[in-house]
DNA sequence: TCGAGTTATTCTGTATACAGAATACAGTAC
DNA sequence: GTACTGTATTCTGTATACAGAATAACTCGA
């Protein structure tokens, strides 16, 4: 009677609303810039405004939908600057949860890394991102701190949708899944520095590798641009960034 | 023309709602375990449920509120575990603050220090939260990255009320301002090693400090310990999650 | 006195209705 | 042709109304 899951019947239509915006930014089938008002959602989705407009609320908070001035919202445009400032953060929180998960030496499974390489070998572009977000997860879970988990699956939505607008990684699929392996052996063997040190050198390189597809795919289709202030050059902004996680990497090996 | 505030004329009701009630449990005037329903609020506030219902959503999200299973939500209870969790992923993201801050060898001001001493000769508890806030909220603004200040405003409203909570940390206060006053310095030089140890050994103390103060604290006034799930013992937990964090200290330090 | 089943109350979530704010458009003066 | 003002439209946010779910209370039987 102990080991069932309290099976939380009722998602609300909010909630489900909120699933079904996110999966559409992030699948790409809501554009970004895109301009979305709540009765055009609510026709949509067969609900009322009501629903919309807590779903909404919630996606303005996670930053996948900005306000477009009394004139609904906007779906969040794509920029290099954001990519940068997402994977800063998602640097340092990788960092500790693969750094608690070591400490406790986390009992996780390989059939994480078999199922990712699986997926890495078909052409389901979805299954591919589950895949890399399944494991990453694991490792969140395993670090027992419901808020660190709280504080990465918000930076998710933003991976998910990054990575279905970049399309695949192509080349650097299988590298990807050679560092993970990595990183779970650091983890089950308990060695929460060099895992932490890791997924810190992963998140640099997954984080360089997006931001130089975003640059290369914006290049070839603007697409429906629809960013006011995009004035500032990505690239330079782009590159500091970069350098700095760079920096602080080494330093952490560096410094005596 | 050009001198002029634009006035963001108008906070929504539900905006008010969200601030008001944070405010409310913040300042201890609704507390840990107590249940409120929607109708009680939007009486209080005297505007109707809807506004409410909104700043609820937001709320549950932040973890300041919990559902209460049909019967209205539930102000969240005040655990060891919780802080210990908290600070954890304050840790990280303070010091990345820090990194960047001094990476950029941001201009800031030591008025800030000024002030917080100031404050903390009062006797106004209030305004010595507000200085230590404003404080690390300017390192986080120097930082440059909107997304880490957005993930660090969601944990100052659970520190506010833990500092609220515990009351003033007593003969600790002066100490504080003089590791902010070295971590400014190390910020202004650009030293963004030496300002991310400073800050994440700052964070280390404080968040012992809070979870010895709340511990004491609980003991003398049990209030309306209306929490279910507290079998797992405390101390313990805290313990190797403060040990953790030593490690990662000693570790950034010792790694060659 | 205790337990099972039933009724009553409370509370939430959703839909509809309404008022106000912001933009877009058209018309007019220069 | 351009700048400005007034009107119309669109859209949001809030209030009220309603239906359903969950808990609490109550009654009856042992």
């Amino acid at each position: 009677m102990t080991d069932i899951t309290p099976l939380n019947a009722a998602p609300d239509l909010a909630e489900q609303a909120y699933r079904a915006i996110i999966d559409a930014i992030c699948e790409g089938r809501f554009a970004a810039g895109q301009r979305i008002t709540q009765e055009a959602l609510a026709e949509s989705l067969a609900v009322s405004r009501q629903p919309i407009l807590q779903a909404l609320l919630l996606l303005k908070r996670d930053g996948l939908v900005i306000d477009a001035g009394g004139r609904g919202v906007m779906v969040a445009p794509l920029t290099a600057d954001h990519i940068a400032n997402l994977y800063q953060v998602r640097s340092v929180l990788d960092g500790l949860a693969a750094r608690e998960a070591a400490r406790r030496q986390a009992n996780l499974s390989f059939r994480l890394i078999g199922a990712g390489r699986a997926a890495t070998r078909g052409r389901d572009l979805r299954a591919m991102i589950e895949a890399d977000i399944a494991f990453h997860r694991a490792i969140y879970e395993a670090a027992g701190n419901p808020l660190l988990l709280q504080a990465a699956e918000r930076n998710w939505n933003h991976i998910r949708r990054i990575m279905g607008v970049t399309l695949s990684q192509a080349g650097a699929r299988h590298a990807v899944w050679d560092e993970h392996e990595k990183m779970l052996e650091l983890i089950v063997s308990g060695r929460p520095d060099a895992a932490q040190q890791q997924a810190l050198l992963h998140c640099e390189k997954a984080g360089e590798s997006l931001v130089a597809r975003l640059a290369s795919t914006s290049d070839a289709s603007p697409g429906k641009s629809a960013d006011p202030q995009d004035d500032a050059n990505p690239a330079s902004k782009t590159n500091s960034q970069s350098n700095s996680q760079s920096n602080s990497d080494s330093h952490q090996r560096r410094q005596a």
